[in-house]
DNA sequence: AAATTCGCATAGGGCC
DNA sequence: GGCCCTATGCGAA
């Protein structure tokens, strides 16, 4: 047997084992392929930090004063006010007698006897990552006394070469430690996904609460495994294989459960779908209530551990919405498991009626298998790279992998900043205190009613085809403004007196600290833009790397991407723990003097630019020459880069801002915002744009467009007859709209998807948030019907013409085709009179 | 629990 | 029925 004391494992996690009364550490070791625990051998405990003397400590904890380990003084940099702060440090024996306890914590009972408290409000686990240093993420050596040591990972060449270029030691510090977490990609760790089935009479709603109904199915499917145990009901005869999954039989639901629970101990990762919030809870009671032990299941308030592995519950994860849009590319619509699938996967659930328990056993044996399999590819989506981006993810935030896969964008970003302040030793503030030394007000306004202050510029499109446009783009604007305006909390609206002449934006009275080392968030989002753009998306493309190192850097750019996305908009969101109006303001209004003053450059050039959006410009008919003194000239003028980014043989600009259309060089077609393009409208009008956009593709010159239109006309008959004669599935002209609140919220008005989703609740068909509603325009009273309860008589056609006219009307008024005339000349002459 | 603002399409609802 | 504003959802950046 390998010896404990020099084990070697990845650190997947840290929690709070509230019976040991201390943090463990969870590593897994990739040798064994199995989860270890590390309990904390360092003697840590919670704390919060005050300005109460330290005397006065132990009298205003009152009963809690037995709960207290330890008081003592320290000393950390206030980035707020410049200036070092001593502190009184209070050390409790358990976490809730920090903030836990209702309305008598230690962090309240100060702030009652006037006293103020800081970092009184993170949870324990992510503090003790904090003040441990630890990566989760990364390899280390657990020492024999169970202490961890960091495996520095040999990287140093490319470190050197990222470091090189950043002139700023701070700066130089951060892109250092960053180049070592993201060098290598973590092992590969097996996982298996887990879906179960309860014979919830019909008509009642399966709750995790109450466990009533027995386990009746629980499917695996995973990495050498395909299993679906199913308890005996009666005496039907059951085929010893459904799909590609051995069906096992139990006689009793407390064995099944067991034999289940054992399994999936056996996988470092185990994949759910809603299984925070059903599969879990329900196994652990149930089997508490058969009398079997719940282990290795781990139940928290509002999520489920696993001792013996990392749960990740894809619901959460794909309700994420950095992850919709940044890693899925916004291809799935609602958060059902069966949306996603079909969006991702292109296979759904299997379909069934919504009495489990008149379901044959074999039918409910295949039902829950192909849970459990769409689910773990799901969880093995983009070539098995999600986990392999969690990872990332979880090593850049230092957030644990179970909380990376729950928690938003906004969670990440904070845990990263509060790591590298407690690195620092530097004090985290308080919310209210950055509104209060920095400003809660906003001095723009902004277009939208409602919204806090004035966003980005978008230019007005001059519509018509133009042929030769370059698009010219700053790379990750708002970042790269962060980065060399230093704008963040830390800086804007400093309390120094000679700071307050540096305001760098006409008509805003904000201004930025000028003293060299104020400040680290901005340095931390500026290094990590610079090493997207200046390192791993050009390796990314390296041929001369082999595959599986571009892939990973791949990974590492796209990661990067989605982080550096949403790091301006966090500081204008109010539940945002370093929520900043003033940044966020300040951001947006250097967006609009950057793309204003390129625009001005451009046009004093004699360039000719067509179109624009918060930070590109579409220039027609330039030289590579003009581009290049352009490039130089806006560096030159602003001091950071705008480049070109890509190349449009021609562009189609309607009169509308955010709607174009683009041919590249290589044929491939860009389309953007058209409706022709959103999910939601009818299949049917989105393949007739898509047959329409196939003729534009071809079309090399100015000339080729003639015939062109005649092929676009021709197309387009043939969809309107097919309307007209109906000659279509009612599934082919569903309008698809997500549900994103419970139906009982639409008050004010009743918009299309709502009235439909009420048709199926009537119906008795459960309609949550997140529900992609189908439906079609009717001419009942009501004008719609879910696609499930509507026939094809009933279809509203003229409806339909007047979607398509407005889908195709985007771009057929540029190229001169008028719609009317084409529908209108097609057989029934009825209709021609509508238009 | 949820990053931001800007722009567009459609329907709903109040009012004349 | 037409006008105007709001609610809602989807997309671009």
């Amino acid at each position: 047997m390998e010896g404990r004391g020099e084990r070697i494992g990845y650190l997947l996690s840290v929690y709070y084992d509230g019976s040991e009364r201390r943090a463990v550490i969870k590593l897994y070791d990739p040798e064994k392929g199995e989860i270890f625990h590390i309990p904390d051998p360092y003697g840590h405990r919670p704390y919060l930090l005050t300005d109460a003397p330290p005397e006065e400590v132990g009298k205003i904890a009152g009963k809690l004063a037995a709960r207290i380990a330890g008081v003592s003084t320290v000393e950390k940099w206030d980035a707020l006010r410049f200036k070092p702060v001593k502190l009184t440090k209070v050390e409790a024996k358990d976490p809730l007698a920090i903030g836990g306890e209702r309305g008598g914590g230690l962090r309240d009972l100060l702030q009652e006897a006037g006293y103020r408290v800081w970092e009184a409000r993170i949870k324990y686990y992510e503090c003790y990552i904090y003040d441990q240093g630890l990566k989760p993420g990364l390899p280390y050596r657990v020492l024999p006394d169970g202490r961890l040591e960091e495996l520095m990972p040999d990287g140093s060449d490319e470190r050197i070469r990222v470091v090189l270029t950043i002139d700023d030691s701070v700066r130089r510090e951060l892109a250092s430690s960053l180049a070592k977490i993201l060098h290598f990609r973590a092992p590969h760790m097996p996982g298996v996904a887990l879906d179960i089935e309860v014979a919830t009479p019909k008509g009642q709603i399966p709750s995790a609460k109450e466990v009533k109904h027995p386990i009746i199915a629980a499917a695996l499917a995973g990495e050498g495994i395909r299993e679906v145990h199913i308890l005996r009901r009666g005496s039907a005869q059951l085929p010893k294989c459904v799909e590609d999954a051995t069906v096992v039989v139990h006689e009793s639901e407390a064995e099944m459960i067991r034999t289940v629970l054992d399994k999936i101990s056996c996988f470092p990762i185990v994949f759910t779908f809603n299984g925070d919030g059903f599969d879990m809870p329900y196994l652990a009671r149930r089997a508490q209530e058969l009398g079997v032990s719940p282990k290795p299941i781990r139940l928290e308030r509002d999520r489920a551990l696993l001792d013996t592995g990392i749960h990740i519950d894809l619901y959460q994860l794909y309700s994420n919405r950095s992850i919709q849009v940044y890693v899925f590319s916004g291809k799935y619509l609602g958060y059902t498991l069966d949306e996603i699938a079909q969006a991702i996967l292109g296979v759904g659930k299997i379909e069934v009626g919504r009495d489990f328990t008149a379901l044959k056993t074999e039918d409910l044996a295949r039902y829950c298998y192909r849970d459990a399999k769409i689910t773990y590819m799901l969880g093995t989506a983009l070539g098995g790279r999600l986990v392999d981006l969690l990872m990332l993810f979880a090593r850049l935030s230092k957030l644990p992998l179970e909380d990376v896969s729950r928690q938003g964008i906004s969670q990440w970003i904070k845990n990263m900043i509060y790591f590298e302040y407690r690195r620092k030793n530097w004090l985290i503030p308080n919310k209210e205190e950055i509104m209060l030394e920095r400003g809660a007000e906003t001095y723009s306004r902004a277009l939208i009613k409602g919204k806090k202050y004035l966003g980005a510029i978008v230019l007005e499109p001059v519509p018509g085809i133009h042929f030769n446009v370059y698009v010219m783009d700053f790379a990750s604007l708002y970042p790269s403004i962060i980065s060399r305006w230093r704008v963040s909390f830390e800086t804007v609206n400093c309390p120094h007196e000679e700071c307050k002449s540096n305001r760098p934006v006409e008509g805003l009275p904000h201004w930025i600290c000028t003293h060299e080392d104020a400040g680290l968030v901005y340095r931390l989002i500026g290094v990590l833009r610079d090493m997207r753009v200046g390192w791993y998306k050009k390796k990314a493309k390296d041929p001369s790397l082999p595959k599986e190192r571009r892939e990973w850097y791949d990974v590492v750019q796209s990661g990067l991407k989605v982080l550096l996305n949403a790091s301006y908009g966090v500081f204008g969101y109010e539940n945002f723990p370093l929520y900043s109006p003033p940044v966020a303001e300040m951001i947006t209004a250097l967006g609009r003097k950057a793309i204003t003053t390129a625009l001005a450059l451009a046009r004093k050039m004699g360039l000719r630019v067509i179109y624009g959006d918060t930070d590109s410009l579409f220039v027609q008919g330039a030289t590579e020459d003009q581009l290049r003194a352009f490039e130089r000239e806006v560096e030159r003028a602003l001091g950071i880069d705008i480049e070109l980014e890509k190349h449009y043989r021609y562009v189609i600009l309607s009169k509308l801002k955010k709607n174009y259309l683009g041919v590249r060089d290589d044929g491939t077609v860009d389309i953007k915002g058209l409706m022709g393009k959103k999910r939601n409208v009818p299949d049917l009008v989105r393949e007739a744009f898509a047959d329409v956009i196939e003729i534009l593709k071809g079309v090399e010159s100015e000339e080729g467009f003639e015939q062109a239109k005649r092929m676009i006309r021709g197309k387009i008959r043939y969809y309107v007859e097919r309307l007209k004669n109906r000659e279509f599935t009612l599934d082919e002209v569903a309008f698809r709209m997500v549900l994103t609140r419970p139906l009982h919220t639409y008050v004010k008005t009743t918009p299309q998807h709502v009235k439909a989703a009420r048709m199926l609740e009537s119906r008795g068909i459960r309609v949550l948030p997140g529900t992609v509603i189908a439906y079609v325009k009717t001419k009942n009273k009501w004008g719609v019907k879910p696609v499930q309860l509507a026939k094809k008589d009933e279809v509203d056609v003229q409806k339909y013409l007047e979607i398509m006219r407005t889908t195709f009307e985007q771009i057929l008024d540029v190229l001169g085709i008028d719609f009317g005339e084409i529908a209108g000349g097609v057989s029934e002459g009825g209709l021609s009179a509508y238009f």
